[in-house]
DNA sequence: CTCTTGACGGATT
DNA sequence: GAATCCGCCAAGA
């Protein structure tokens, strides 16, 4: 077979995609990589280009464990991902350690990760 | 080819 | 701690 003439068909994926998507899966429980670590960890483009790949072929891969440099999940996806870290036993923390406050209009009740333990760099 | 948007990051206010 | 502005790289219209 043709090496090049073979793509069109099956989910096809750049180096670079499949590079994040194995990082990624490397990731240990409990852990979490922001964005721009992955990057610079791949040594290719930036952050967004990272976020970008997630979002196209993150849905084979882990991608609750990948988190924003703020700690913040996901939008659209914080309850999906909360409830991979508290089962993963992920360091959470939340803002307000004292009772709900009514009605937040900023941010809702959904805590973060805590960047502080939570944070692998790869080993 | 140009313009806009985006699973972002960081600094500043 | 939250809100705002700018920068980076790539894909879509």
């Amino acid at each position: 077979m043709t090496d090049e003439a073979n793509e069109g068909a099956g989910a096809e994926i750049p180096p670079f995609a499949e590079r994040v998507l194995d990082l990624t899966e490397r990731i240990p429980p409990g852990r979490v990589m922001t964005y721009g670590d992955v990057a610079e960890f791949l040594e290719h483009g930036g952050p967004r280009q990272v976020g970008r790949v997630m979002a196209l072929y993150g849905g084979a891969v882990p991608w609750w464990r990948v988190v924003r440099a703020d700690g913040a999940l996901l939008p659209g996806h914080e309850q999906r991902a909360l409830a991979h870290y508290r089962e993963e036993g992920t360091p959470l923390r939340h803002s307000r350690g004292r009772g709900p406050a009514r009605g937040s209009s900023a941010a809702e009740d959904l805590p973060r990760v805590d960047m502080a333990r939570a944070r692998w760099d790869g080993r």
